[in-house]
DNA sequence: GGCTGGCACTCTTGCCATGCGAGTGCCAAA
DNA sequence: TTTGGCACTCGCATGGCAAGAGTGCCAGCC
């Protein structure tokens, strides 16, 4: 079937000045209301029509008989993707973003900053996946002697990113011989990526004393966790409070299920990762993303860069009755900025 | 006045039942209930004559005219004082604990197990404050050349804890000139506390070249930084999601303050702050925590020791009717575990 | 003096009927 | 194609009513 027959200019006028009264009040828009808000000079009955035939279209619908009109997902959907009209980040925003990413070193800080303003700033949840790095290379690795058998490894991956854990050794190594066995891992391996360096470390094995390959063993274990759970794939949710307050969340039992989505995260990001292949802006209404406990959010995501790579996505979640037209931009620019944040010039 | 002038044995007997079946329940116990529950072949009327005594002397009330009676806080303190006969936490849920808290190597990752056994178990919100650290010993300190004028520093303090941050120098210093102030900085530095360094470094000053001066001051700023905001005083709150859906919770608004709490942080690490210093478990009930946003909540916190110092607490948040005989071992537990894990040896 | 049964009273809860307001659907006329 | 009119449908707030649960108090009993 043709997707939207007998949609005209007229209908959608009307569909846009719902759409912008409803997310604006919460309430069901009524005819009356709307031909005075429409500026169109056409009399309720006339609006009732095309309300008729919008609902038909499966763009709005009323939640009873005699309460005015409510957009559907359909209709959100054809609203930001057709008749939106974004509103400009005022200046002092943009400076104040810029401003509270730039004080943050780590690049951890980065992200939970960046997380808690879009949060702040759109009064929605705030969701900042972590960047992800393609490449894994190994700059430098340091034993430290804590105690009788006790190890503390430091790896060093990539720029900044700084992975370190306490292991059990077999027998008790002197400093000496662990520093031994950094320089020796640092000469060979630094500068490689972390995935070629298991079979790097086995292939060398031969040439080193057998006490050594335990702890060498253990150390490319380490690594080998480091890549696999480096927080990798996790993100960082920010300001779930802002969602309670919101009158469709006023039912506990749904709060608890977004909720604990939040704290399941599993779902969040399986959303995030469809959002990391499409370039560009993504917006996903209610029941679009497929999970019941989001029945009634939207999410607004974007990729975010370092030199052109796609490296994570952020963005944030709210009600399906936000306001796009101040939340998208928002998005939009946190994304910017955060990328060239994180680039590592 | 004194205390307790007319309360005996009887009503205090008949104040457990009511608190244990109102725990239990969660709605007001009528006379005629608490008559058939107590066991001691009373009728209704004689329990509503011990009832109105209770009521005079504060410790139950009721809700409205005609709907039983409710613990009131000072009813709940003198029930966990002296009424209170704990359950034995089964085996298995020890084992759990041990195997759990155990099977992760890091102390943060330690902390976040316990707070959301804690919370899992008790089906509350688990808390537990990261240790503090009386003593910052500097063990190890390395520089890590990344860029032009960029500078990883990393600091290994006490025995486990690593730190790390991204400097940018005045000018670009090569990797050995890096290592040679390492070099320098350990050797006069390790072992000793955090505190003394700076000045340590100050005095040193003149014998070093003047630009080193500036790579030592930003790696002194970066110790400083690091005793300050180590994440001390911090908290780790897990499974707030479970405290939704228990009935006293309803109210949307109330659950919001809490949440914001929770988010905050700041008015339950006072909270916990007090019960570091009293020696032993403690129970915090509705008002006495002098909070708003906590009016319907109980703490109960344990201070967990490392060779006999306390160095930090846990606890569990809840609704003030909760099931404090299964609650209080399992926090008990936690800190001995949690304890016994963070020890050096 | 303490315990008990009885009785009147209070308060909540659920239910039903009612009325009002808002808004729709449809029809006939302009 | 637009419009005014009219009947109709809901939701919501209100008030009255009955049932149920529980209390307070009193008089009698041990």
């Amino acid at each position: 079937m043709t997707n939207l027959p007998s949609i005209n200019d007229r209908a959608l006028a009307l569909l846009k000045t719902l759409v912008e009264r409803y997310i604006q009040e919460g309430q069901p828009v009524g005819s009356r209301t709307l031909a005075r808000e429409s500026g169109m000079n056409l009399s309720p009955a006339t609006i009732r029509n095309v309300m008729a035939d919008l609902e038909n279209l499966g763009l709005v619908t009323s939640p009873h008989t005699s309460a005015g009109r409510v957009p559907t997902a359909q209709g959100y959907r054809l609203f930001v993707d057709r008749l939106l009209t974004v509103q400009p980040v005022d200046e002092q925003t943009v400076n104040r973003f810029r401003e509270e990413l730039t004080g943050s070193r780590n690049p951890d800080e980065v992200i939970d900053a960046a997380s808690s303003l879009l949060s702040e700033v759109t009064r929605l949840a705030g969701l900042v996946m972590l960047p992800r790095h393609e490449k894994m290379i190994l700059r430098h690795i340091e034993f430290l002697h804590l105690s009788e058998r006790k190890v503390l490894v430091i790896l060093v991956i990539n720029d900044q990113e700084v992975q370190n854990r306490v292991i059990t050794t077999q027998r008790d190594f002197t400093p000496a011989e662990l520093q031994q066995v950094a320089n020796y891992l640092n000469a060979e391996f630094a500068g490689r990526e972390l995935e070629s360096i298991r079979s790097g470390i086995i292939d060398s094995m031969q040439q080193t004393r057998d006490d050594m390959h335990a702890l060498m063993q253990t150390a490319v274990d380490l690594a080998d966790r480091v890549v696999r759970t480096s927080r990798e794939g996790d993100c960082v949710i920010a300001g779930g409070t802002n969602l309670m307050g919101y009158a469709e969340m006023a039912d506990v039992e749904k709060l608890r299920q977004l909720f604990e989505a939040f704290e399941r995260k599993l779902d969040i990001l399986h959303i995030l990762d469809q959002s990391i292949e499409a370039e560009g802006l993504q917006i996903f209404i209610g029941e679009e993303s497929g999970y019941e406990a989001l029945g009634e959010c939207s999410l607004v995501t974007t990729p975010y860069k370092v030199e052109g790579d796609v490296i994570g996505v952020l963005g944030v979640i709210g009600p399906t009755r936000m306001a796009y037209d101040r939340v998208i931009p928002v998005v939009d620019m946190t994304a910017k900025i955060l990328g060239s944040l994180l680039s590592p010039a």
